[in-house]
DNA sequence: AACTATTTATAAGA
DNA sequence: TTCTTATAAATAGTT
């Protein structure tokens, strides 16, 4: 319908193709609009040029949405079904999981045991008592090492505090000496404490031998800083 | 175009807007297969008659399900993503939840115990210690219970054998009686035992006044039926 | 974008 | 539904 008759194979001229391309998808889309209108039918006309353009007409009684399933439902098919179902039962397993820890955990935390037999229960009993020699071992293994620890920090920093202690007072005695720079000393000193200051501080509060550690939070007892620790 | 020229408004008459439906679907058919090769386009049409009937023309080379992925790539939106989404979200806390228990029933079997500091550790033991207890009383409680009801249940029969027995030698030695039907006691005493047999059984065996009950599994001590109870 | 000669689509009728 | 055909509509090539 034209000056000319024309084949119905590509245009190979990009420009004539564009327009042609425009001139058509007009009437196509006046075409399906009238067909919505004459017959009451729902159209959806999706198109991409081959530059990848984008036009679409959808009849105004529906929406895209719908049409997809519609679509899908006409063909007795879901097109993300794979995706789907795997979510699905991913989900249904994750359920089941869930539902067993909650039980067992129910169990383990003392609910939930009227549905256990005598037997059940002394199973259960067994292992929650087996779980808590293990809980209680742990604790007094980190009890130890923790204690270990502080020892040892206690009694080098004591030391080291006497040695000073010595120095300060023969340096009293003998006031010529003047300021002696002990490196070698000192350098360790610092090194299990959290700066020079501690150093002074003991030398000012001699009647305090106990700690006054800076970092850690109050824990019962003066343990608990996981970072006090011998390198 | 036709005999006549038409308004593009809605046909009333069925039979005439199902052939317009009919004709003009093939047009535009036949315009879209054309364009997709004179233009080397992507084209989906879908069409669903007013009476609900499916039609699709879809270029040969690309899919519905790409065109639909298309779609929504071009318009930045994703049709599926509330429903998509939730399942997502759906998914992510069950995952989260699941990953709580299986922590605190680490914790509480044992496992995973090298993350925790002292105070934790003291903590979790109170807690198991406790939830011990608790299944302790029960396992305790249902033990009770079981104890109580078996030894009523042992005590009651014993009383009815012993006076079946007196009955019995009373009327051997008075032969004259013959068989009196004592119905009262009968239905009492089948009430306890799973029939008649159990009674002839006591007779039968009077060295073992131990009981041979019919139902129930291998429990050690002889407890552990749960159907083993006193109406 | 218009124009227009021609082809194509289709309304009405059979 | 399909065929026919007069006529409306679409559009190819041109300006």
């Amino acid at each position: 319908m034209g000056r000319g008759k024309i084949e119905i194979k590509r245009i190979e001229n990009p420009t004539n193709r564009q327009v042609t391309y425009s001139k058509r998808r007009n009437g196509i889309f006046k075409k399906a609009q009238e067909l919505t209108v004459l017959c009451d039918a729902k159209v959806s006309l999706i198109m991409f040029s081959n530059t990848g353009k984008f036009h679409e007409y959808i009849s105004p009684s529906i929406t895209t949405k719908k049409i997809f399933d519609e679509y899908q439902k006409a063909l007795g098919i879901d097109l993300w079904s794979t995706h789907y179902e795997r979510m699905q039962e991913h989900l249904k397993k994750l359920k089941e999981i869930n539902n067993k820890l909650r039980r067992e955990i129910g169990h383990r935390i003392g609910e939930e045991l009227n549905d256990l037999s005598i037997e059940e229960l002394g199973g259960l009993e067994q292992k929650m008592d087996a779980s808590l020699t293990i809980v209680r071992e742990r604790k007094y293994h980190v009890l130890k090492t923790q204690t270990e620890t502080y020892r040892k920090w206690v009694r080098n920093l004591e030391e080291r505090h006497g040695n000073l202690l010595l120095d300060y007072e023969a340096k009293c005695e003998d006031p010529q000496y003047g300021l002696v720079d002990n490196d070698g000393d000192y350098d360790s000193a610092a090194a299990f404490s959290n700066g020079v200051s501690n150093l002074y501080a003991f030398r000012l509060q001699p009647s305090h031998p106990n700690l006054h550690h800076g970092g850690g939070g109050g824990v019962p007892g003066g343990f608990g800083s996981h970072d006090l620790c011998l390198a």
